[in-house]
DNA sequence: TATAAAACCTATCAGTTTTATAGGAATTAA
DNA sequence: TTAATTCCTATAAAACTGATAGGTTTTATA
């Protein structure tokens, strides 16, 4: 399951990418909209913007903006940013690879087997998943 | 991520299953052979006794066996008893289903959609794989 | 130049979950 | 009777999650 920092992190994304103005929007605005509060979001866009996803504007009338285009934001990168591997192991993580505890081999795991296939499928679900598909999906939902 | 006690439980279940004779297996025995924790390998087996995927035969010689075929014992049952929903998000949960924190209107959530398509992907696959499989799976990559 | 609104910084913390450990009671084959 | 086992109950350390507290610094603008 995906943590709420993770989840709270994606509403942020999409609430600054539906922005269309390009003025900054404030942490204190995000976190009234979306009843998050502002100090534990504050965090997250602290670490989205430490991993160069979004970017801030000091002073009044500041706030966040999209450091890049809605189309290169993924779901994948988001969702490892502050939960983690994606993998259901760690012997199959691109990202935060890991020998299992206690495994004699790793060559010959039928377990790994199946948790590779589901990696391999999830990612790229989870990298087709930008900012700019999930709004586009939602205004197709809402007709 | 699976946690340690899911992992515990499959290899465990492997080493079950594995077993041609139909004297029980100890879980002391599986414990030095998988260098599991005597005492927690047992909270585990005992969980896996309640949910009938084994059963316990007590006393000297004692031990453990299965309860269902090897064919029948399906991944993503193990993985929900130890490890609850399998699902990205609670609102595409088919065993563990509860509404996302916040959440303005599931119906048009895009971050949903992608979650659903995982979950039915992972989930079908979580399914093919049952005890059987993946020592099929073993085997082959022995060769 | 004062003010207000914002990001930035550092520290702490409560609750939950995970991963165990401890010490025995009951059961059963030999 | 003994040894090996499951079964039962309680405790606990460590890590993680979700959050709070109390400021400092920066900047637009009246």
């Amino acid at each position: 399951m995906l943590s709420k920092k993770t989840k709270y992190a994606i509403n942020a994304l999409v609430f600054i990418a539906k922005n269309k103005k390009d003025e900054p929007i404030s942490v204190s605005r995000i976190s009234e909209e979306h009843q998050i509060p502002l100090k534990f979001l504050e965090t997250i866009l602290t670490e989205l913007k430490n991993a160069r996803i979004v970017n801030s504007t000091k002073g009044k009338y500041g706030g966040y903006s999209l450091n890049q285009t809605p189309e290169r934001i993924q779901m994948a990168k988001i969702i490892r940013l502050f939960d983690g591997a994606i993998a259901l192991l760690p012997c199959v993580s691109e990202n935060f690879y890991g020998r299992c505890e206690k495994c004699i081999d790793e060559e010959t795991c039928g377990i790994r087997q199946i948790a590779m296939e589901i990696h391999s499928e999830t990612v790229k679900r989870l990298k087709a998943a930008t900012l700019a598909d999930i709004i586009k999906r939602e205004e197709k939902l809402k007709k």
